[in-house]
DNA sequence: TGATAAACATGAATTTTGTTCATGAATTAA
DNA sequence: TTAATTCATGAACAAAATTCATGTTTATCA
C-alpha cells in the first residue's frame, strides 16, 4: 500500500538529488529509506528506482509515483494546517439557519463583520430545514438558528439579541395612513400578503386578528420583502412586518407604518444554540456581533 | 501527521456509521481505529469525532479530514493500479526521439496500430536533444532512437528496421527529369534544398558530391517537407530525399526522382534502444510494429 | 423496569513494523 | 591505487500498531 512515507522519500529525492541527503531531510537515516522503499517495491512487484552510478533514478513507475506526491502532499499538509488553526479556534464552520424572513437585512449587517474578523470560518445560511429548525439544530445540521419564536428545550439556549415591533405597513395614499394605529375591525375589507408561512405563526393572526375574532378580506403568499412592498405601495394590499425593516424601506417607497392596536406587537429575535457548545470562540464572537447589531 | 490510514478510518466510517462496522470493512479490530485516531486526536490538539449516544458524530476537524480522504484516497488508488499495470508491463511511457527528418511520416505509420495495441503507454516524440541523440537515449532522455545513420556504441542495440534508396528529386519539367540517374558533375548549375543539417551529414555530399569533388551552384535550408517539394515542383531546384517519400508525393506534385549514379545511395533506419532494456514486451512490441511498417 | 445487546474507550500484552547500526559492494575522483 | 561517496543488506533493537479482555454508556425490548 502506497503510504504518505513513500510519498515524502521519493519527493525528498527530486528534491536532494540523493538517497543519503534525502533522509537527512526527513531525519531518518539512509537505510530507512532504502527498507521502506525496497518494501513496497515488493508490494507492487515492479522497481521505483534504478541505480546508476552511484545515484539513482526513478523508473516510470518511480515517476508516477513522484508525480502522485505533488498533487497529494500539499493537500495533506494544507488540512494540517487547517486542523492546526481549528484547535486553536481560529477556523471552523458556522452554519446558520434563518427562521425569521425578514431577518435576512438584518443577518447581512451581522455577517459583514464577522466574515472580516473571521476570515477562515466556513458560513453557510440555511432557510429551510427537514426536521424543522429546532431538529435542525439538534441534529447538527445547523449552529446557530435565528428565530423570533424560540421553543425551549433542556437543550438549547436561546440569547435574545434585539427588540423590535411589529407593524403594519399599508400605502402612503392608504385611508389608514392617516392613523397612528390600526383597530382589528379595520382591517376586515383588506388583502393581506404575508410570507409563505402557516398563519398560526403569524403574529398579525395569532396576536391582532383572532382574539378579537376578525379576520381579512384575503390572504395571499409572497415570497420576497420587495415584491411585498411593492404590492403595498402600489395599493394592492397591507401586510404586516419589522417596524425596523419598514423605516428602513419607507426611505425610497411610498409606504407607511402603524401599531397594531394600542399597545403594538412587541418581538425579540433571539439566537439558538446547542447548550453543549459554549466557550467556542468564534460562536460566542458571533453571537456578540449578532447583539451588537440593530 | 495525517496518515492513509486515518484517511481511511474517517471515510469507511462515513460509509458504514458505526465504528465497529468500519472496522471490520478495514479488517481491523474496533480497538484498532479507536487508538488509532486517539492518538491523531493528541497530535492534532482537536477532538475528531464526539460520542452521540452510542454512534459517533464527526466534529469539524472530522469532516476537514473526511474531506480530503474523498479527494486523496482515489488517487492512491488509481496510482496503484497504474503501478500495478506497469508491473504487468502492460503500462509504461516510451519516449521516441527522431534523428531523421523525413522519417516522420513513416513513423505515424508505425505509431497509428501500436497506440490502439497499448493504450496505456504514454508516447512522446522528440526531435531536438540537448547532448544529441545518442546522449538522449544513454541519459534516459528517450527510449527509443530512429536513425539513419546510427553511432555504435557497447550500451546500444541497433536494430535495422527498413531499406530504402536516397534518390535526387526534381521537377517533372526538368531536363534531368528524363535520366534514370544523375551524375555528380551535373549539378554543379543546380540550387540544392536541404533540411537543416550539417553539410558532413548530408548523403549527396558525403556519399556522392564529396568523393567526386563535385558541387552545387547553392544551397538553401528548408524546414519541412512539403515546401521543400513544392520549390522543387516549381522548377526552382533540386533536394535528395527518400524514394518511398518520394513515391508518395510525386502522385499528386509534378515531381521525379532519380538515382544517384549507377548504383544509387542505398539508406538504413535504424531504431537504437539502451541493451539494458530488452524483453520490455511494449518495447519489444513496439520494434517489432517498426519493422513490419514500410 | 430490569435484562440484554450494541457501540465505543481503555490498559496491558503481544505482534508487527520501522529504524538504526555495522558492514559490504559499486562507483567516482584524486 | 586509495579514499570518499553512495546505496543495499542483515541483524539487533526500538517503536508503533494491533489485539484481547474488559469497562462504560446508551438503546431496545420483554
Amino acid at each position: 500500500m502506497l503510504e504518505r512515507i513513500h510519498l515524502e522519500i521519493l519527493t525528498a529525492i527530486k528534491a536532494h538529488g540523493t538517497l543519503t541527503k534525502a533522509a537527512d531531510s526527513l531525519h531518518l537515516s539512509q537505510s530507512a529509506l532504502s527498507h521502506s522503499i525496497k518494501k513496497l517495491e515488493g508490494q507492487i512487484a515492479t522497481p521505483i528506482w534504478e541505480k546508476e552510478g552511484r545515484n539513482l533514478r526513478l523508473t516510470d513507475a518511480g515517476e508516477h509515483i513522484q508525480t502522485l506526491a505533488n498533487r497529494v502532499l500539499p493537500q495533506l499538509v494544507h488540512t494540517e494546517l487547517v486542523l492546526n488553526q481549528i484547535a486553536k479556534g481560529e477556523a471552523g464552520s458556522l452554519r446558520i439557519g434563518m427562521e425569521c424572513h425578514p431577518c435576512y437585512q438584518w443577518l447581512l449587517r451581522v455577517i459583514h463583520p464577522y466574515l472580516q474578523k473571521w476570515p477562515n470560518i466556513d458560513m453557510d445560511v440555511k432557510q429551510a430545514f427537514q426536521f424543522g429548525a429546532l431538529g435542525a439544530l439538534l441534529s447538527y445540521e445547523i449552529d446557530v438558528l435565528i428565530t423570533p419564536d424560540p421553543l425551549f428545550t433542556p437543550k438549547i439556549d436561546y440569547i435574545p439579541v434585539f427588540d423590535y415591533e411589529h407593524r403594519l405597513v399599508v400605502a402612503a395614499s392608504h385611508t389608514l395612513a392617516k392613523q397612528d394605529n390600526v383597530l382589528p375591525h379595520q382591517l376586515s375589507e383588506e388583502v393581506l400578503f404575508s410570507y409563505p408561512v402557516e398563519p398560526l405563526r403569524l403574529d398579525i393572526f395569532s396576536q391582532f386578528l383572532n382574539p378579537a375574532k376578525c379576520s381579512v378580506k384575503k390572504h395571499k403568499n409572497i415570497e420576497t420583502t420587495e415584491i411585498m412592498l411593492q404590492m403595498v405601495a402600489a395599493g394592492r394590499g397591507v401586510c404586516a412586518l419589522p417596524g425596523w425593516l419598514v423605516d428602513e424601506y419607507a426611505k425610497s417607497m411610498p409606504i407607511k407604518s402603524l401599531r397594531f392596536g394600542e399597545k403594538g406587537i412587541s418581538k425579540q429575535i433571539f439566537v439558538g444554540v446547542r447548550n453543549t457548545e459554549q466557550d467556542i470562540d468564534y460562536l460566542d464572537d458571533f453571537i456578540a456581533q449578532a447583539k451588537k447589531t440593530k
